[in-house]
DNA sequence: AGCACGCCGACT
DNA sequence: GTCGGCGTGCTC
């Protein structure tokens, strides 16, 4: 008897547990670990992951697995038991960490069926059902029939089913075959009746085509006609239909020219041969390439895959997001062809299914894409590849709340294969360990044309304001700006958006208009006039006057990219501005139509958030401006400093990559903070040094670790009595060496109506933490009194908020 | 999560 | 006396 143990989709601490089923005689050999299944589940039927398949089990009145849902398991061994390391690491549900390895098309869509149990003759029954046996719960929901079907199924007349759909849905297309060899075919197209043309049409477009089969798409393309005129051929047994399973592709119809392999740099090649080594030796071995913007980090990932791809293994390359796609994509689709597949977010479900096929097939051996294709279920890797490693959102802020990088670690040693993380500004948790000795660094100084980073220039904004200057351009910024129109070369300019937002505030009291429900301000959207609030969705219109002391001088704030457009529209109304923030970039594809639009010259100005910060190569941008460099540096989180020293670099980085010279303008109010000071210098390794005296100060990474804990409820007493009751219980159980931080107030305090408290723990060393911390979650989110109460636990954490 | 079972108040 | 409210507890 073989006995399935199943993960059950039901995401509840107390459900995180396998339940066995017993496999029926008919699917017996066909369901292993890793297929989903559909069970019986109380009463009803859900989705199921098999993690294992047994002889017995220890419960005795076991159920039987409804069917499998795939014909080969969707979760090969090593993602199986890397599922079960996430759980363990970032303390989640371990449905959680097997769907986050899945594309989102497989997440079960469960339904629910009244089905009409015998021919009852009641004229209630019949005119609810009418000729059908089956109508939809929500359809009797809608047409108020349910307390009436209800009493029914208590009667036994009406059966209530549950089913559960895959929604994988593989675009099927309809192909017909022909089943005539030529000359019969133009036998009978001599005699064929006058009266049906589009019949005679559709035959005589086969042989004009020349295939022998053709998609129903090809023959209303070629005649005209449609299916109903197909139809009759098939009966006829002139033609035979299938269904053919069709890949959708984003990137259909777009060519992409072949490059070959250059020839690498001296500094290029000395970083090579170490990876080349550990891919001939396989063995694994983490690498940070640290290499200056415009070093060719890219070139190195290239050619590297192409050493793996020669060993007939494959390979993953994290890319941040969306932002930089489109030129890597180019990059990587260039030099492989069609052994590329793409995976980001700006794909629809179905595109990212049938990528997510494409590599289940071995039909691909190379995957670009951002965070979750870490999870690319190969099984011969030869390489992995993380780009802009510092980059945070390589961790997920939902659970599993995994790091990509570590996932990275965890499949390189799985395959005994090589993990790089490449980037100009590497994390210092990365650059320690490069350090220690725990990564190899390997180091790209010069920029491969040798052309000198760009000049960069700090302006003091409070100087500016002193002078009499109110513009949101400094005189320097602006001079330069015209100076770059009258030469027709282009700009780009960066508004740090993050905290920079407009906001509605009075100008008599200073009041600020906040969520009702959450405790942030509201942001200023200028199209709709209304303040919406970015955490709950809130929306009301600005009001006329301040509801603090009735003022009418009630105005929104701060700078977005709108208003820049339009302050620029007053200030150079010839210059051409192409936009690129959340509003102008959401729809699909946009993204990548404005750049392409910039790069065609179509526009002088480049304007935009965080988004254009990377992957940004053209050879016309000869300035960078920064509007407002320290936005981000008063944040409430210990990488501020990091995060904006990295991101100017970044920015800088834009400039003068080709022929023409570059330069940059960076606009702050903090001129003397050293992150603004040394990105102006492009000094990674001093601003490694500084950031690392602060790091030790506040005991923070990379000296030691941290885990998050953040609770959160309706009633504020709860929180804070929760709370801590948690740092009293984790107090007890950690060494003296660990500092714990709270419970104090999140850093937004409330959310949706819902109080946030919490408590930060930083530690070097506790075997025994994650233990502990799933003790926390297993007591305080299980037990009743804890009613409605929210504890999530990031371990590692990345937003402090 | 969903659903059943079970125990109390407001109605035919 | 019944209908239906939602508190409690379970799902192989």
């Amino acid at each position: 008897m073989q006995i399935a143990s199943v993960i059950v989709d039901v995401p509840t601490m107390r459900t995180d547990k396998t339940y066995d089923y017993l496999i029926p005689e008919e699917w017996k050999d066909r369901i292993y670990a890793g297929t989903r299944v559909s069970v019986p589940f109380g009463p009803r039927s859900i989705q199921g992951f098999v993690l294992d398949i047994r002889d017995h089990s220890d419960i005795n009145k076991l159920k039987e697995i409804i069917e499998p849902l795939d014909l080969t398991p969707v979760l090969n061994k090593e993602l199986l038991q890397l599922g079960h390391w996430l759980t363990e690491s970032t303390l989640c549900l371990k449905v959680s960490a097997y769907q986050a390895m899945l594309p989102s098309a497989m997440k079960a869509k469960y339904k629910k069926i009244l089905h009409l149990v015998s021919n009852t003759h009641d004229p209630n029954l019949q005119k609810i059902f009418g000729q059908k046996d089956e109508i939809m719960w929500e359809e009797a929901e809608e047409r108020k029939a349910l307390p009436f079907l209800q009493k029914e199924v208590k009667k036994g007349n009406v059966e209530v089913r549950y089913v559960v759909k895959s929604k994988g849905n593989k675009k099927m297309i309809r192909i017909f075959h022909l089943l005539l060899s030529r000359e019969e075919l133009e036998n009978i197209l001599l005699s064929y009746p006058n009266n049906a043309i589009k019949q005679k049409s559709i035959l005589e477009c086969f042989i004009k085509i020349g295939k022998d089969k053709l998609t129903i798409n090809e023959i209303t393309e070629a005649t005209g006609a449609t299916l109903a005129s197909v139809r009759p051929l098939v009966q006829k047994g002139y033609l035979m239909e299938k269904q053919e399973e069709v890949y959708r592709d984003p990137y259909e119809n777009r060519v992409f020219k072949r490059t070959e392999a250059l020839k690498l740099t001296e500094e290029q090649q000395k970083a090579i041969d170490p990876i080349m080594h550990t891919i001939e030796e396989k063995k694994h071995e983490t690498f940070l390439l640290y290499g200056v913007t415009g070093s060719g980090k890219t070139e190195v990932y290239l050619q590297s895959i192409q050493r793996v791809l020669d060993n007939g293994k494959e390979a993953i390359v994290l890319v941040p997001e969306i932002s930089l796609t489109p030129q890597m994509v180019h990059r990587f689709k260039g030099r492989f062809g069609d052994d590329v597949a793409v995976l980001h977010s700006g794909l629809s479900v179905g595109e990212h299914y049938d990528e997510w096929r494409k590599i289940q097939r071995k039909e691909v051996k190379v995957v670009v894409g951002a965070r979750s294709a870490i999870f690319a279920p190969f099984e011969n890797l030869g390489i992995i590849i993380i780009d802009e490693e510092h980059e945070t959102s390589y961790k997920q802020e939902e659970n599993p709340r995994y790091h990509a990088r570590d996932v990275a670690i965890f499949r390189g040693n799985y395959h005994k294969c090589p993990v790089i993380l490449g980037s100009a500004t590497p994390s210092l948790e990365s650059f320690a360990r490069a350090q220690k000795g725990v990564y190899t660094l390997l180091t790209m100084n010069r920029r491969m044309n040798n052309k000198e980073l760009p000049n960069v220039s700090i302006v003091d904004m409070r100087e500016e304001l002193r002078e009499g200057n109110r513009s949101i351009f400094s005189r320097e910024l602006f001079s330069k700006l015209q100076d770059r129109l009258e030469k027709k070369q282009q700009t780009v300019l960066f508004l740090n958006k993050r905290g920079y937002s407009s906001f509605v505030m009075c100008r008599d009291c200073g009041f600020v208009i906040q969520c009702p429900h959450c405790d942030i301000s509201l942001t200023y959207h200028r199209h709709s006039n209304q303040m919406k609030c970015h955490y709950c969705g809130y929306e009301d219109l600005v009001p006329t006057t301040c509801p603090e002391c009735n003022s009418e001088h009630i105005r929104y704030f701060g700078t977005g990219t709108q208003k820049v457009e339009e302050e620029i529209g007053k200030l150079l109304p010839e210059a051409r501005v192409i936009r690129m923030d959340v509003d102008t970039t959401s729809r699909k594809g946009a993204h990548e139509k404005l750049l392409q639009q910039f790069q065609e010259g179509k526009a002088d100005i480049l304007l935009g958030t965080q988004m254009i910060a990377k992957g940004l190569d053209f050879p016309n941008i000869t300035l960078v401006g920064v509007l407002s460099a320290d936005t981000m540096l008063h944040l409430p989180d210990f990488r501020s400093s990091e995060k904006t020293f990295q991101l100017l670099t970044q920015v800088s980085g834009r400039a003068g990559r080709h022929e023409l010279e570059g330069e940059v303008v960076i606009q702050t109010y903090t001129p003397e903070h050293y992150s603004i000071e040394l990105a102006g210098t492009q000094d990674y390794n001093r601003f490694y040094k500084q950031e690392m005296i602060m790091r030790k100060i506040g005991s923070y990474p990379p000296f030691y670790y941290l885990a998050l804990i953040t609770v959160s409820h309706e009633e504020l007493m709860k929180v804070v009595s929760t709370t801590e009751k948690i740092t009293k219980f984790i107090r007890s159980k950690i060494s003296e060496d660990s500092v714990i931080l709270g419970p104090v107030t999140s850093p937004i305090p409330r959310i949706n109506n819902r109080y946030r408290y919490q408590c930060l723990i930083k530690y070097k060393r506790e075997p025994d933490l994650a233990k502990n911390l799933r003790l926390v979650l297993e007591h305080f989110g299980t037990s009743k009194q804890s009613e409605g109460l929210t504890i999530s636990i990031d371990v590692n954490p990345y937003m402090m908020m």
